[in-house]
DNA sequence: GGCTGAGTCCTGTACAGTGA
DNA sequence: TCACTGTACAGGACTCAGCC
């Protein structure tokens, strides 16, 4: 298995938001790419610029930072034919897993790839390494996220090559790859969620041992998503039995995400969040992740339930005696 | 500058259930 | 019936860290 650790640099409409192509904010304009082998050494490395069609100038803080001009840009060939080499370059579907510096790059590659037509099937799940996250794994608390640049001067990375172009962070990416310890984190992947399942029997589940992951299928409407059975279940993530719901599900402050607690007899306390998404094809689904925890965990959220609840309390009541004062006051200026 | 994603916090409305 | 409570929902502001 080879990895194709990818780097893309796009551009947005120059004028802003108002005058944006609402099916591609952000075209592609350079393609760069390193591809390393199952023990992440370098076996060879593509790179092509992409001659822009839908936003013929260049936003500011594209050309700052890449230092790319239209001109320069329009020497190269269409996204099309640049992406049709790339796959090509790449392999063959199953013979290689792509690798990020962050999330975003594949699903701009996917709608770009949508938006030009061109004929290229991801793999669904499309599963990939977020090469930031295993770094934070590695050398921090898994969450916080370091940029590139950050991470090559922590691991003293030599920096003989300029960022963003992206074959150059592409290598810089496939460097901090290799600096990582692959074996502890090599379980913790990534899914794209660009295309989500078609239908209940795709539906997505990872199992990554002391966690789990469930992506659901699109619903038309928002509300659809917690009443699905399948979105709403908890099972234990060490031996997979449905568990006994101590705090149900609810929403904090918001529809977007919602938090739940149930407990399995042999393991322990089991936390649930939900995190409701909106597809390109304005398809909601959610994200459920279950994460062993203990009974600290559990009370943590009990409380957080029970300050929502006093809070709202609270304002009702001073929405009360906001209104009884304003009924007050009236009376006594018509007397 | 404009965007994403994750997360937090707040205000306000609506409706249903419950108990006095 | 009415007051109170719980829950869901709508929408916005904000932070932080990243991306181009």
């Amino acid at each position: 298995m080879n990895y194709i650790i990818l780097d893309l640099e796009w551009n947005q409409c120059p004028s802003g938001k108002k005058n944006e192509n609402k099916d591609l904010k952000f075209e592609i304009i350079e393609i760069g790419a390193v591809k390393v082998d199952d023990n992440r050494q370098y076996v060879s490395e593509f790179h092509e610029f992409v001659s822009p069609t839908v936003y013929r100038a260049l936003h500011k803080i594209t050309k700052d930072m890449t230092k790319l001009t239209i001109s320069e840009l329009d020497k190269s060939d269409k996204f099309n034919e640049a992406a049709t080499r790339f796959f090509d370059w790449c392999g063959s579907d199953g013979d290689y897993m792509f690798g990020t510096w962050g999330s975003m790059d594949l699903a701009e590659l996917q709608n770009n790839c949508k938006y030009f037509g061109v004929d290229h099937k991801f793999e669904k799940p499309l599963v990939f390494y977020d090469i930031q996250k295993l770094y934070s794994l590695c050398f921090s608390d898994g969450k916080t996220r370091v940029s590139l640049e950050t991470a090559i001067d922590e691991q003293k990375i030599n920096k003989e090559i300029p960022f963003h172009t992206a074959v150059y962070d592409a290598i810089y990416t496939a460097r901090v790859f290799e600096v990582i310890d692959f074996e502890r984190v090599k379980r913790y992947t990534s899914v794209d969620t660009y295309c989500i399942p078609d239908n209940k029997e795709e539906e997505f589940f990872f199992n990554y041992g002391t966690y789990t992951k469930y992506i659901s299928r699109g619903f038309p409407e928002r509300e659809m998503i917690m009443k699905d059975s399948r979105v709403r279940s908890m099972h234990c993530c060490v031996c997979g039995r449905n568990v006994k719901r101590v705090i149900k599900w609810y929403s904090i402050g918001n529809q977007r995400m919602y938090c739940g607690v149930g407990f399995c007899e042999q393991h322990g306390y089991v936390k649930g969040k939900v995190k409701v998404r909106m597809t390109h094809d304005n398809l909601w689904y959610g994200i459920k992740i279950l994460k062993l925890t203990d009974e600290e965990g559990a009370v943590q959220i009990r409380d957080r339930q029970i300050i929502n609840r006093e809070k709202r309390r609270e304002r009702r009541h001073r929405e009360m005696e906001r209104r009884l004062k304003e009924a007050a006051e009236s009376e006594s200026e018509t007397t």
